[in-house]
DNA sequence: CCAGGAAACCTAAAGGCTTTCGGTTCGGGC
DNA sequence: GCCCGAACCGAAAGCCTTTAGGTTTCCTGG
């Protein structure tokens, strides 16, 4: 025992090892990690700041998946459609882990600099100072909650012995759409909509 | 020691304490608990169902305060309005709460028999059967995602040093309003303009 | 009236998690 | 060539959750 010849891990692979144990489990623990690695617990202390820093790291992870690349390459309503499609599907990559991630704020430079990004097309479009943030958190409330929606467990709606109870709900079910897209879909284009109004009555 | 002449717990106190530890510190634990109500740990293992047990408790009180009454009383947009500001009010109550309750649904029967009287009211209102989960859905997305932003902390924008990186953010932060009431209600009028469309190019 | 079971508290303990501390060995810089 | 820091291990403290078993009190049925 003692310092092995070529290091045994590294932040990436406790990473990767964090997120497929919070993808398979829901959850993940530094020794669940420690023992895939085949590392002892005390080990990962070396390379992480502690559990906390494991799930910053696995928000970093997440959100790498963003892509912004459409902000200022296209129109400021199809850039923003774009992007905020992007950032849903970037958590519901790992629905699993949108408990874990939402505790905190993200306040990853990658992420910061998409908002700063966003700020910009919005400007440049014509829309009034005060305006831009109420926009841009109304499009994140609608990406988040919509990514939380998929992080419920499948079975969300199990009505389970209630269906005599929920009739219509029942129904309801049975005859909806599969998907939960539609929802976000159709709250997007809504999103959207209202955004083009408010900057038509603003100039 | 042996059976108190008068129970010293019961499952209200032990979910009002529980209540105020998550609204103080962000999180509770079963000894944290045991200590405030000057009882050892395991006995609240008599009146509760393990940690998850509470945690369910915590999540029928919070919706309690939810108001659905005006389904079935209003207009179904403007009731849905109301019901929708109900909602996320009771968790914004509670926003450190919110990460506590996101893991698991709402199969509260309380909160269940809101969304069947959703139901029936869009039902009642023309909506066609497969669009009716769609908008509730859609509704729900926001205000949780709302809900959750009103989780994050106040700094959920404070930028420290970075605002040298990102200062059309830093602007905007200073020109928007302060409130993310704006947002909600921006993208709440968004949903509700787009529900009223799907109505009327559904019948 | 009283006998017995259930309820409500306790003590004790097992087992897991997070984190820290000290020991040991290897690698790279001076 | 030496030495400090890096990277592993072992051990342990302190927290948490949960269960098991003991003791007293209440309630109910005969």
């Amino acid at each position: 025992m003692g310092r092995p010849r070529t290091p045994l891990i590294d932040r990436e692979r406790i990473t990767t090892v964090a997120l497929r144990l919070v993808d398979e489990h829901g959850e993940f623990s530094v020794p669940a990690i420690a023992r895939e690695l085949g590392v002892r617990t005390a080990s990962l202390y070396h390379h992480v700041d502690g559990r906390d820093g494991i799930v910053e790291l696995l928000r970093e992870r997440v959100c790498a998946a963003i892509d912004a690349s459409a902000l200022g390459a296209l129109p400021w309503d199809a850039a923003l459609a774009a992007w905020a499609r992007s950032y849903r599907a970037a958590f519901a990559a790992h629905p699993r882990a949108i408990p874990l991630l939402m505790a905190a704020p993200v306040r990853a430079p990658r992420v910061l600099g998409q908002y700063e990004a966003a700020v910009r097309a919005l400007l440049d479009a014509g829309f009034a100072a005060r305006d831009v943030l109420t926009v841009i958190i109304a499009l994140e409330n609608l990406v988040l909650g919509s990514a939380l929606d998929l992080a419920a467990p499948d079975t969300m709606w199990e009505l389970g012995d209630d269906t005599a109870r929920t009739p219509l709900l029942a129904r309801a079910l049975a005859a909806g759409p599969e998907g939960r897209e539609a929802s976000f879909e159709l709250a997007l284009g809504a999103c959207l909509d209202r955004f083009r109004a408010l900057l038509d009555e603003g100039s």
